[in-house]
DNA sequence: CCCCGCCCGTGACGATTGTCACAGCCCGCG
DNA sequence: CGCGGGCTGTGACAATCGTCACGGGCGGGG
């Protein structure tokens, strides 16, 4: 098990997106600034409506960012990984936490706090167009999101995760692109905007169709044509 | 009838919320660039998936921003009126056309080509500024509608609609809050993310309740906190 | 004034989704 | 190894939503 650095370095500060374009010496007059945090599996990071301490880069393991409503039923809004950062919205908006976050497993991030990245933004024209370019990115898979929640069903929506998962993380076996179950029932149902009894029953539908096969650990997509066919 | 200016002058570059801290000698610079456009009540300003030509301010008028499924159903993104600005996604991201957008009624917009807009952010941090905080803003209203069409009912969804547009644009009156009904039953469906028919029965439904009154022209909120208790 | 087109509300009916309950399986811990 | 907790699939049932069809009203134009 590899040791975790505790202390923030220029080359952490560089794996920042949005800070790609500094150069090692600004990057190491940053690093100070920054702060690691370790996370246990379904540690709470965030909780929406609090006040933002910054935006955040993913070191290592798999967070979710999630809505949840009075019932307690929950809408998965994005799953972030390794490289990836998030919580910019009230860094720049000047409000409250907008979602909640949470560790699908252990994971280590590293905060940039709000008036850092905010000084980053007046000092270099660069950092600044690299977020815009982010926040439009996210706002475009967002448009995404709310077509597929208002106009798709869930097994619609469920294909188009199968679909995305086999062409991003698949491995091409002699059965068909193999998927590694990565998140839980309840987890996936959160993802595509449903419960996990409603997204059982339409897996059981598409592996009917012979477009996949369901199994424990992993999916095999059959049929990739066929699945993109759902879409 | 007001006589239309062609011609875009440095108050309309100032009457742009990203563009606002320019001075008056700058703004009379940017005036020449950018393009005055006038439409048609349903005309079509956008189209989801082709190139783009830069971001628009609203001058006058009203315009829908929405997305479409293969089978005709629309799910309204937003609407926009006069002093709001859209389309800044592909602006920043370099991708197509992330909506389609389509006047309400005879509209006036201001273009600002993609080109311009960008030089603007390198060379003004108070610009950058201003539209990463628009993007932020625009980000977590998205948050917002992500949870409204996964987690509520469609009454609840118009229920929020109807108390947000009391609030806003709702006159006091001895039988309790007027809001002119200003969109169509079918506009009206797909911003709340649904069809006409349950749109009107969810309305007949929160009448029945006594909480409004539907009208021909208009909407009478005769128990605004008993509306709120909806959301 | 009349006619036509568009919008609207409503009801019947079908489809999808969510809730509840239960049994079985698997994994981790003592 | 055994037990307990969590996860999972499934079925029955209820609730919500969407489709289809139709009749009525309103506004604009001739």
């Amino acid at each position: 098990m590899e040791n975790v650095r505790v202390q923030v370095e220029p080359r952490d500060v560089l794996a920042i997106p949005h800070f790609a374009s500094l150069t090692e010496a600004e990057a190491a007059t940053v690093a100070p600034l920054l702060r690691c945090q370790r996370l246990a599996p379904r540690g709470r990071l965030m909780t929406e409506g609090e006040p933002c301490a910054g935006f955040y880069l993913v070191r290592r393991g798999t967070l979710r960012l999630f809505r949840t409503a009075p019932d307690g039923r929950e809408q998965t809004l994005r799953i972030v990984g390794p490289g990836e950062t998030f919580g910019e919205v009230p860094v720049f908006d000047g409000g409250p936490n907008a979602a909640s976050v949470e560790a699908l497993e252990e994971a280590v991030v590293v905060l940039v706090p709000a008036a850092v990245a905010q000084v980053l933004v007046e000092r270099y024209p660069a950092v600044a167009r690299a977020l815009l370019r982010h926040l439009a990115v996210r706002l475009r898979a967002f448009n995404e999101l709310v077509e597929q929640l208002s106009l798709q069903t869930v097994q619609q929506r469920l294909a188009r995760y199968l679909y995305t998962e086999a062409r991003e993380t698949g491995q091409l076996t002699a059965e068909g692109v193999v998927i590694a179950r990565r998140l839980s029932g309840q987890d996936l149902a959160s993802l595509v905007g449903s419960v996990r009894e409603v997204v059982a029953r339409s897996l059981r539908a598409l592996e009917d169709e012979g477009v996949i096969a369901v199994e424990r650990h992993r999916y095999v997509v059959r049929d990739l044509e066929g699945l993109r066919r759902y879409l």
